[in-house]
DNA sequence: GATCATTCTTAAGATATCTTAATTTTTACC
DNA sequence: GGTAAAAATTAAGATATCTTAAGAATGATC
């Protein structure tokens, strides 16, 4: 488990054994059982999750009582509900499991202690955070320039790792389509 | 124009003037007219730009020749097209001034050298950072919430900054809606 | 102040996507 | 292996939004 934080963080930047150690004293791993919540609506989210293995998704019930997804993550990403957890807010979203996922929980209060002791952790998830802020607004892209049926092909094509451990009804919720016309959509040949 | 970026820092993190004078010395401050572009498409976008004052908007050419707004920024925002300006690859957007618009150019270089000097600027842009993911993130849960007259009035509400600077037919482009359509929303009482 | 360019409006017809509701298929569990 | 729960499909009617095309209004320039 040590090893693949460690591969992780050294993707971004060079720590050596020792810093690898003491962050990694400041995670708690956790495992939570498919379906279960990581958060809740209303709740303050304390914690930057690091997923080890598995999937989680991030989703709020709508005006009509749909679930919709923003977001979901598989091994190697971080997720979080990211306004909640910086500025230690209620959150409008929910975050759960969506098979069994282990996680590395990384605490608010725990992450600014380590971020006045390791600067290079600063510059760690400036990174992180600039590549999620990348990730997301090409997403908004896609949606901008593509209709459903292109980005259904899209998700799966590229993204053939979700797809594959993600029931239909929420591909189409992430998708923004309803699960009826993505039905319909798939039917139409290809 | 130095006191500007000082109070803008120092809303982050506190620097001390000698930290600032030599930040603001790899600053290069410069005006461009109404209508100039700031980045053009199929460029490397090299600098990060703060604006002092003027107005700004980034956008793509789609399928049909239509243009389409993807951010805007005022006063005291910084602005550049994320993808191109932090992995230096061509940019599939334009960066064009929508007033007379003057900047503080920070370069990709530069920015580099400073964050190797200054390892307190490194916690600021990951601070900006998670602000513009946040920003980012609320912007996507509102068009996914909102049919395109709520967005409409949620726009003209919350951001009159910019209602009030761009022309109408941007405003449409940026909140998803043909002009026309837009005309025709507005039309309906109120 | 006249003229050209830009922006905004109007309206009719087209289309992508949703809603609702019922049915079928697949999966999970004792 | 049978039954209940979850997920996926089908189809008909409704609706938000777009397209096209033309005209009106506004603003900028000599």
């Amino acid at each position: 488990m040590k090893e693949q934080i460690k591969t992780y963080f050294n993707r971004y930047v060079e720590f050596d054994d020792a810093e690898i150690d003491a962050i990694y004293e400041k995670l708690e791993e956790k495992i939570f059982k498919k379906k279960t919540f990581l958060l809740e609506e209303n709740t303050i989210c304390r914690h930057n999750y690091f997923i080890l293995k598995g999937v989680v998704r991030l989703f709020y019930i709508d005006a009509k009582g749909h679930e919709k997804i923003t977001q979901f993550a598989i091994d190697n990403w971080w997720i979080t509900h990211m306004e909640s957890f910086i500025n230690q807010i209620p959150s409008s979203q929910y975050l759960q499991a969506v098979e069994d996922t282990t996680v590395l929980c990384l605490s608010k209060y725990n992450l600014e202690l380590l971020y006045k002791e390791y600067p290079k952790l600063e510059r760690m998830f400036r990174l992180v955070t600039e590549n999620m802020l990348i990730a997301n607004l090409r997403k908004s892209d896609i949606y901008l320039q593509m209709k459903s049926k292109e980005r259904y092909t899209f998700f799966v094509e590229k993204l053939p790792d979700f797809a594959q451990r993600v029931p239909q009804y929420m591909i189409a919720s992430y998708l923004e389509i309803t699960p009826e016309y993505l039905s319909e959509l798939r039917r139409q040949r290809n």
